[in-house]
DNA sequence: GCTGCTCTGTACGGTTTCGACCATACGCAC
DNA sequence: GTGCGTATGGTCGAAACCGTACAGAGCAGC
């Protein structure tokens, strides 16, 4: 089958769409399979596709002139990548980059834009999901600027966790201490913590999720606000 | 005169309207004068009007659960105030409050969302700026999670100083220190580093810019890419 | 001029996180 | 099984920043 069926796919911006909304999309679409940091989005270059992931998880980035950088967003399965085309820029000075190996259905950006002129739905839905990475980039401020690294640890492993499949996160403390702007040896100690409180399970490049209950405890108001605002704008009823 | 002309109008935003979309929003605007602390949008309320900065300062800042908040953003002469509505969503989790008093051009939510149905070319600047304010967000987050207090203190006076006339801030070291998320006595002390250099100059109650380059030298890549991005996008002719 | 309030200056000890290291352990390729 | 690259465990002193506390300075009102 050339185009998937709105039954059969995964993505839940996609799901959420009224079926014939998501039929005057479907003649554009194409599954694609996304490798471990492929880039989705380059900072300051135009993209030629959106991508809806299917699965896999797709990290954002800030980056500064003087090369400092820091995970902004988590996009997996609830979400889209390139949406900046939709607020009438050809690029933004955002990277995202697979994290985690997956795939995605990606629609070309003329057929995109276009298809969204003439489906407001499609275009209602997608404007809310941006209201919800602007609340999400709001938090990432937050827990930047006023949790410590234990809490900021465990949103982190929880969004991840929120997005993909089972409870292993296959991803290394040096990854994990780019993405947090932290010491290497700083992810070390903390993940011992939680392990310490059988909240995950580290080996070698791995991570497991054993008490997911526990970890949000841990993470406190740093983890939970953007999901909320997602469930409540994306997957209500009007 | 009721309505304010374009020409009179010193909101940035506004004056980069073409003529004709600027008189079909001006039918309902009305210019307010802005107190000290007065909210323009309260977290989790639906707001009534969008606000157009004429003068003064507002900050947003991001709230959790469990009451840490800091400030992820600022709308000046450059920008406006409660543009959520353009995402769909009648409500926004994040807070803006006037933090230096001052005027805006204020327009009804729904006579708002009609007039840009009719105006493209409203609709889409106004869709290029909240793309600046994603920017911006994102390097609050960058700045909270890479960047030194002294850094962040010199990055924030000189966001105020570009949205501000003159080169007087009235602010206390307390207000800072809330909306930077850090100690006041760190403020005081970052003061003094900065006022050592010639940079800036403290009463009570007061900061004055004396070398602004200076000053963004201390920022370093702390500062500039949001500013840069809104002039590329907003104030380059097309 | 006195009073009372807010704002600023400064100090203390304590915690978090850093940067730079090096040692060890794992697991794949051969 | 050996070798080697990568990942993890752990240490050191130093820096940034915290919470708390208190004294003095500026300013408005009486």
């Amino acid at each position: 089958m050339p185009h998937p069926s709105q039954s059969e796919v995964r993505n839940r911006l996609l799901k959420a769409l009224p079926p014939q909304a998501f039929d005057a999309l479907r003649l554009h679409m194409e599954l694609v399979e996304l490798s471990l940091r492929q880039d989705l989005v380059e900072a300051g270059k135009p993209n030629a596709f959106v991508y809806f992931m299917e699965s896999g998880l797709a990290s954002v980035v800030a980056e500064s002139s003087d090369g400092e950088s820091v995970e902004i967003g988590h996009v997996g399965r609830e979400g889209m990548a390139g949406y900046h085309v939709m607020l009438m820029t050809p690029t933004s000075s955002h990277r995202t980059f697979m994290q985690s190996a997956g795939s995605a259905i990606r629609v070309p950006v003329a057929a995109f834009m276009g298809t969204l002129e003439e489906h407001l739905s499609i275009r209602n839905l997608l404007l809310r999901y941006i209201h919800c990475c602007e609340v999400q980039l709001g938090h990432s401020a937050l827990a930047n600027g006023r949790y410590s690294m234990h809490e900021r640890l465990a949103r982190w492993l929880l969004m991840c966790h929120d997005r993909l499949d089972g409870d292993d996160l296959a991803l290394t403390h040096e990854f994990l201490s780019l993405m947090l702007g932290v010491r290497r040896s700083g992810v070390t100690e903390q993940l011992h913590i939680l392990e310490g409180l059988h909240v995950v399970k580290a080996t070698r490049g791995n991570i497991r999720i054993i008490d997911r209950e526990k970890l949000e405890e841990v993470a406190g108001g740093c983890y939970g606000a953007p999901e909320a605002e997602y469930r409540r704008l994306i997957e209500t009823p009007a």
